[in-house]
RNA sequence: CGGGAUGUAGCGCAGCUUGGUAGCGUACUUCGUUCGGGACGAAGGGGCCGCAGGUUCAAAUCCUGUCAUCCCGACCA
């Protein structure tokens, strides 16, 4: 259709003001609602069953890799948080703590959970004894808190869902190869089911987690240029195990620290989702994990045989995907904007004439191409319309991130794309902390990852000039 | 936590300069006509103006404080 101009009132382009964009399309598809508790928002229903949907499938993923489902207590004792150095350092400026149970003050306080490493480590020194144990491949789903400065609907809550998968194993090989396995399943998730093309890599030690030995990120890039860390990681080594004592006899009936992972995604993702894919039109949510894949919207319903056959055509399309009906008395247009703005991959027109026709119209929310089908083979032109839907956002995400992403051999070349073009920036790197603190002071751009597809777009570093075999992906983040 | 902005009906806003007890658009309810890209008419309902103090005969309006939200930094998934 030729038909571009803005057709949902009260949502700010996003070329005018991208941040104001976001909110506009979290409050009009009501995704989130602010709440009286100060930094929690409300998931509203349409908001929370996308996350339904990404754990859905993301739980199928992980226990198709061995991992089972565990859920720890919400609160850790002040002393057990304080067990490894680094992680209490990273996480002590953001914990709640629980002071008082009823009246009484608590001879020794319990933070609320900022992340749940401890606890697992706490477990995982009880009950693993022998090699024969191992592997341990927990994960639990559940909500977390950091006592943050300021928050953004999905991209910083006070309280947020996640999934933290926690492994102890034998071997540092082992841990190694199940950090970089995760890895790759939430780059493949993300692919594959969101449609966001994503860098994976390593974070410098400046970056890393609290307490890892080593952290690898996926990095995909928002429609503002900005980047946004999407899932992590880690590997901690037996660092964990030596401040918790996980030990276990192995096979040569030798005590043996444990070397453990952990790796989370958050509904930050739903972020990304909607600043990778939306349009000034609203939401556009990749088939895979859209609440509604269909809306069904009957024209000129109250013509005799309309609504009735509409009902028809949704049940047989609710056997194989997940379709709404609306046959409230909006006008039509009305209905088709709303479900837009909503992000439905694809609309179903049924009216008189197409009941004549023994056909229906299929519109895509990608480019709102119509396609007139008939109801004898509308099951496979859905399922053929969304398959091409969820390529078409991958191939736009891509072409978007291609586009964003440019290279500079020089530091003046590197100020000017942070400042002027965004994304990401491609540069070599001494692997000096000095030199990521000095182009985070001077130009807001943070290393986001060390990209296992390495380049030599020169021999040294884009800061300091000496020696750098290096690339890093540079970019402002969220 | 620093700098800036904004809080008036679900949402978007006007009214504030010059105090006199609240209005517009949209959404909502009912009825009728409509219905293939946000339909039209008529009749209704809804707000002690973020909150708490103060000044005043009188405060949405002036003053102080506080809270929340947004933007830019710092911190972070």
């Amino acid at each position: 259709m030729a038909n571009e101009k803005k057709l949902v009132q009260d949502i700010t382009p996003m070329g005018e003001d991208f941040a104001q964009w976001y909110t506009d399309i979290i409050k009009k598809a009501q995704l989130v609602e602010y709440s009286g508790v100060k930094g929690c928002m409300v998931i509203q229903p349409y908001g929370y069953a996308i996350w339904e949907n990404i754990q859905k499938e993301m739980d199928r993923r992980f226990k198709e890799t061995g991992v089972e489902n565990v859920y720890m207590p919400m609160f850790i004792p002040e002393s057990l948080l304080q067990r490894e150095k680094d992680h209490v350092a990273g996480f002590a400026p953001e914990v709640a703590w629980v002071t008082h149970g009823g009246n009484e003050k608590l001879p020794e306080r319990l933070c609320v959970r900022p992340t749940s490493e401890t606890l697992f480590c706490e477990h995982y020194a009880n009950i693993v004894q022998s090699y024969r144990d191992l592997p341990k491949l927990y994960n639990q789903w559940c909500s977390v808190v950091r006592w943050e400065k300021t928050t953004r609907p999905f991209l910083r809550h006070m309280e947020f869902l996640w999934q933290e998968g926690h492994t102890a194993h034998a071997t540092q090989e082992e841990a190694q190869k199940r950090t970089i396995q995760m890895l790759n399943l939430y780059a493949d998730f993300c692919e594959t089911e969101l449609a966001i093309p994503v860098v994976k890599g390593q974070k410098t030690d400046k970056e890393k987690f609290a307490g890892a030995e080593k952290t690898y990120t996926i990095e995909s890039l928002m429609h503002d240029g900005k980047a946004l860390q999407s899932g992590t990681s880690h590997n901690f080594g037996d660092g964990f195990a030596k401040a918790f004592d996980i030990k276990y006899l192995d096979e040569n009936n030798e005590l043996t620290y444990v070397h453990q992972t952990s790796w989370g995604m958050s509904t930050r993702i739903i972020g990304a989702i909607i600043m990778v894919h939306g349009d000034d039109a609203g939401l556009k949510l990749p088939p895979r994990i859209a609440p509604i894949q269909a809306v069904i919207i009957p024209v000129a319903q109250h013509k005799e045989g309309v609504l009735e056959r509409a009902n028809e055509l949704k049940e047989q399309l609710s056997k194989k995907f997940r379709v709404k009906i609306d046959d409230s008395d909006k006008s039509p247009g009305w209905k088709f904007s709303e479900y837009e703005m909503r992000g439905v991959p694809i609309r179903i027109e049924i009216g008189p004439k197409d009941i004549e026709k023994n056909q229906a119209v299929i519109v895509s929310r990608v480019d709102r191409e119509k396609s007139f089908v008939s109801l004898d083979n509308i099951e496979e032109e859905v399922a053929k319309s969304l398959e091409k839907i969820q390529a078409q956002m991958l191939e736009a995400a891509q072409k978007n991130r291609d586009e964003k992403t440019s290279v500079a051999h020089n530091y003046d070349e590197f100020k000017q794309l942070v400042a002027e073009k965004g994304g990401f920036v491609k540069a070599m790197w001494c692997g000096d902390e000095a030199c990521e603190l000095k182009i985070k002071e001077e130009t807001t751009a943070t290393s986001r990852c060390i990209p296992f597809e390495q380049e030599t777009l020169s021999d040294t570093c884009v800061c300091c000039g000496k020696p750098a075999s290096k690339m890093v992906y540079w970019g402002k983040a969220y």
